[in-house]
This record gives C-alpha cells, structure tokens and sequence, in this order.
DNA sequence: AAACTCCCCGAAAACCTTTTCGGAGAACGT
DNA sequence: ACGTTCTCCGAAAAGGTTTTCGGGGAGTTT
C-alpha cells in the first residue's frame, strides 16, 4: 500500500523485529522496554535504542487481549449537533485523556436502532465501560441490564434507578436565579420560559418559584412557554410588558430567550437594569457576551458533568459501581443585566 | 467484577464458548457466523441460535489483529471547544458510521505535546488513518511523513503539500457575497472583518474585491478589522455610518460580527434591508435565526468538509491517496437581511 | 467390493504482546 | 573439582478469531 511519500507503506514495527534486530528474543525485548528485571543493563539500553530507531509503538490490541481491559471507553451521543453535548464530551474526553484511556466517540441520533448498532460496535471493541449523553433532560429507557460493562448516562438519566446517572440540576438552577434578583433588591419577578415540552424548563419554574415563595411573594404573571429562541423571547417580553404588572425582574428560560427579550425591552425603552433586570440560563458565551447589557446567567457546568460521569464510570469499571442520579451543582454567573451600578 | 445489577460481571462470551456449546470446533463455528461454505445447513443454525442466545459479540481486536486492519480511524482535534470543529466531526462520524467504521476522538486542544501524545496512542491503537481537524485556517505543521498510516487535514491545511487536507474556500466565500449582494443591486458596498490575525479573513477580502472589481467597482472605504465579536460589528458599524459613505451594503466578516452591525443600524434608524443589506458568514444557527432581519450569510459547510475528508482518508486507506488542497465551495443562504421586499 | 467423489468438520497456524518457568552459564565457596 | 547460588535469557502459553489444509465419513460409480 503506497504512502504519501510514495513509499510503500510496510505493515508496523512489532516486537519481534526489535528483537531480531537486537539480537535477543520478543520476551527479552518485552521486558526490556518495559523496566522488568531480569535484563542486563547493556542489554536494555540496546533494545531500547533499536525500539526508539524503529519507531516501535507496542500494539494495545495484543496488550488489550492479555489485559482483558482495552483501555477504551464508548461516548454514545444522541445529539452532537446541540449545544450540550459537546462540554459534556470535552469533560468526559479530559478526564480519560489524563488517565490514558481513550475515547470511542458514536452519534445515534436519538435513533434506537442505531443506538443499538453502535452498542453492538463499542462491545465488540470490548470498551470497559460506556458514557450513553441524552439530547434533553427528560429520562430515557435505560441501555439495559444486559450490556457486559458499566455505563453512566449524563445529561439524561436513565429511567431505572438501578443505573448511575449524571445530570444537571435545574431545580437549584432556577433557585439561583431567583435568590440572586432578590439578593439585589428585586421583588416583582416575572418567568418567560421555553418549550412547554421540556422538563427543565419545568424544574428550573419549579426551583424559581420555591424560593419566590419562601421569601413570602409570589411571581409577576403566569409563566411563558414558548420556544427556545430569541423570537419569543420577544414577543414574550412584549406580553409581559403589556399586561403591565410592574415588574422589575425577568427570568428567561434560557439566554438565547433572554436575548430576545433585551431586544424588546430595549425597543420599549425600558433600562437594563435599571427599570427591570434580566437574567438567562446555560452561559452560553457567543450569546452572553454579545448582549448589551451582557447577560447574567446561570452555568448548567456542563463540562463538569461529563468530567464527573467520567468518573464515575472509572469507579464502576474499578468495581466501585454507583447508582441513582447525581446531580450537578449549577454556578451564578453575574454580568450587566442584573448589576446595579453597572 | 460486580454488576449494576449485583451479579458478577463475567467475561464476554467468545466463540469458544458459542463452538462448545454447540458442539462443534471454533473453526465451524466461526464458518457458520459468517456465513462460508462448507457448514451443513443444520449445523448453521445450530450455532447461530446458540450465539444469538448468549448475546455472542466477535471481539473485533482479536479480527483486527489478524485482519492488520482495525477499521477505526483517529480523529484528532485541536478546538473541540470552537464552533468550526463539531460540523466537520459530524460529518466525518456520519460518513465512517455508515461504513462500520470507529471514530477514536482526542483533543490536542493546541498543545504539539499532547498532539504528539495521542498521535502516539492512536497509532499504538493501530488506527487505519487519521483525520487532523486545526483550530485556524492557517497552515499547520504536518505530522511528518514517519506516521505509519494516512492522514488527511480539515480546515487548516498541513503546511507540506505531499499531505492531503480539506478546507474552507473563504476566497469563494467573499466571492460570493458580493456576487449576491451586486446581484440584488447593491452597489457601494463597505466590509467589516474580524481579526486581522486570521487567514480566513483576508480570504474573504480578497474574494469579495475581486468580484467588485471585476464589476468595475470599488469597496466603500478601507476594510475595517478587529475581532470576531458582535461588539466589534457594533462600534466598525459606527465607524462605517460615521465617515458617511452613503452606503447600501456591508459585508460582514461572521455572523456574529453582522449582528453586531444590525444592532447599530436599528440604532440609528438604518432600515435593513430597505437602505442597506447586511451579510455575514458561517451560517450560525443561533446568529442567523435570531436576529432581525433574519440574517444572509454564506454557509462554509464544516458538515461536508468532514464528509469528505472521511472520505479522502478512505481512499488513502484504500490505496488511493491524494495530496495537496482540496476546497469546499461554501454555499449561499439568502433571508431578510439582503432579500429586497421581505 | 473397491475406488472415487463430495460434503462437512477439526487441527493448527497466524496476529502481537506479556508473563511464567526453567535452563544455561558464570561466579563463588569449600 | 564439585556443588551452590546468581544472573540473565529464551521457550511457551495465553488471549480470540479467521483461514488453510487435511481427514473422515457417506454416497456413488465401475
């Protein structure tokens, strides 16, 4: 097979040819590169000298067959395209990465059949364990009891309790968000929120509203749903501004939301955050940092997440398994919009 | 091992186990799964009830080693955290996973160290080939000519032609803009672009001159660089109105950078596209649907680069590689922003 | 009945590395 | 000179799968 030099490209250097070239047996080799005992001194330092001339690379697969353990993990996504899986997976890819694990990366697509089709891929790659990242927050059918490794579903958690899964936790994320408005002397809070559908529009409400409510007050209006964008957004802002409830705060369900509702506001004249604050969730940076004022928001500390799942996964493969669902603490990000005196 | 479930985790089951089951050797058995002659009909389904009845997976190392072809190819990024490496990884997961292939995913994030660690760690995994996706569109130091398998590079191009690499036709790109925007009578057309530091920027000057010019035309004033952040769009828009050129297009040089430049022109009572039309580039989902007017862009196809770069790396596999640099037309995607009467 | 053909199956090698165990040779003590 | 102890090295097996080749048995022909 020709290479780009156009040489043609021999199959890789194994063992046995640092031996023959050394002139001492693969066993001798082995041990040689390896710091076992056994080996005299001259004799290492040549066999070295010849791997590293050679540009020997010790083949993992054989090393795998022995060890039983290949040293790979599986990353089943179901939505690569989306704004969450990436953290997730850089976390997740960070922490193997340190460990020297790799990473075997598959997209389903939130496609059963073909998430079954990569599970079949990665177990005949013999992955020691698999990290399953849902596209929403809402639970999803568990890979089953049956998979031979450990698995740790992120972002979306498992439906059997039996699973470990790790997720973010839109509840405390909704608290945050409302302890802060209040924190800064806001007292008429109104909630725009985003696709009725999703269950972390409906935690984060949930989380809002607790603490509102705690603090003997009541939110500004019923809550929103709508879509996750800008568009409604504003044509939320413009309901909320018309029923005119006085309100001096406005939670969004997400920044993108938040976005569309600076707009609106901006175009009524309303100062932010002078007359009213605003806040959003997810930082997301290309939308938060844009924004005039910029935006403060809530981290979901999605990288955190997959590093976290990795983790666990390392724990179960190390015969350590965890169950249930964990929860990431969410982190308060404070810019402009909410800032008085910015 | 234990199991999630509290069962010891047992070995895979291998085809030893399927064979004695069935009470043939592994070589019948082996025959019978994939379907060579010389099995008698019987006996076939004898062995492949039995495999499907134990959840039989073929330990693809083990077919690897003997095959010298692992059928996974390494994907190796340097800025997971980018918007430009997720299409092109998309588009190479997709194009793989159709042909049974496994994607080994690792993050250089920039650092040649930790590139020359996971090169090292993919070939020890005796990957088939390797796809390099950069962080800019600048040329990149090549990996060298030493690496055992094919490489091909997406988005920067390596800096040897002798290597094959798949990139981002931005001259095109610029080519295109202007083309649309003259197309639609724009004549005195003005650009803001993003960092100077970027080769894509000049890039895209340099095609949008060229149509102009070829239409006898000249730009509106000097081309106005900074970064790539809608702030930068905001303050280069005012610089634009400012030295009053009557203008009647501006070429943006991304899509966050034009709603930099839409915000200002709402400021100031611009009407868009009325007075004057706004392009942008990448195609940025979030920025482009957002925004108002919805916003024309050119779209680089970061999906289609990492289909063919997959692709090419096929070929190069396959005995059939390429060199030098093959660029992807980007295409062009007209909303609100440039579209006379929306 | 002997020879031949055909069908099915199993033994063994190959891929590459690690580890165990035994053996060869040298140095040493008596 | 002989036995003992070390030091260093090599043979072999293991891991799971595929492929080649040879052999055994049954059926068919002369």
């Amino acid at each position: 097979m020709p290479r780009s030099d156009g040489t043609a490209r021999s199959r890789a250097v194994t063992l046995r040819d640092v031996a023959q070239l050394a002139g001492v047996s693969v066993a001798t080799a082995s041990k040689a590169l390896n710091g076992r005992a056994d080996v005299r001194p001259d004799t290492r330092v040549r066999v070295e000298e010849i791997a590293a001339r050679l540009g020997f690379t010790p083949n993992t697969l054989a090393q795998a067959m022995l060890a039983g353990q290949t040293g790979t993990v599986g990353l089943m996504t179901n939505d690569l395209v989306g704004r969450f899986s990436l953290p997730i997976l850089m976390g997740a890819e960070d922490a193997t990465g340190a460990g020297r694990m790799s990473v075997l990366l598959c997209d389903a697509r939130g496609d059963a059949i073909r998430e079954q089709y990569h599970l079949r891929a990665l177990l005949g790659r013999r992955v020691d364990g698999i990290i399953v990242v849902g596209s929403a927050t809402d639970p999803r059918p568990s890979l089953g009891h049956h998979v031979p490794v450990p698995v740790v579903y992120a972002y979306a958690p498992s439906d059997d309790a039996q699973d470990a899964s790790v997720v973010a936790d839109n509840v405390r994320a909704g608290e945050l968000a409302v302890e802060h408005l209040l924190a800064t002397g806001r007292r008429r809070i109104a909630h725009i929120s985003g696709d009725v559908a999703y269950a972390a529009a409906h935690d984060r409400v949930r989380g809002a509203d607790q603490v509102l409510s705690e603090a003997g007050l009541t939110r500004v209006g019923p809550v929103l749903f709508g879509s996750w964008t800008e568009s409604w957004g504003r044509t939320a802002a413009q309901i909320v501004l018309d029923q005119g409830g006085d309100v001096d705060a406005i939670v969004c369900g997400s920044d993108q939301i938040a976005r569309g509702v600076l707009d609106t506001l901006r175009d009524r004249g309303v100062d932010v955050p002078g007359d009213v604050a605003v806040m959003g969730f997810d930082n997301w940076e290309a939308m938060v940092s844009g924004s005039r004022p910029s935006l403060t928001t809530v981290d979901m500390q999605f990288e955190t997440m997959g590093r976290r799942a990795a983790e666990l996964l390392f724990a179960a493969i190390d015969g350590r398994p965890s169950h249930g669902v964990e929860a990431i603490e969410p982190r308060l990000v404070v810019r402009g919009s909410t800032a008085v005196g910015v």
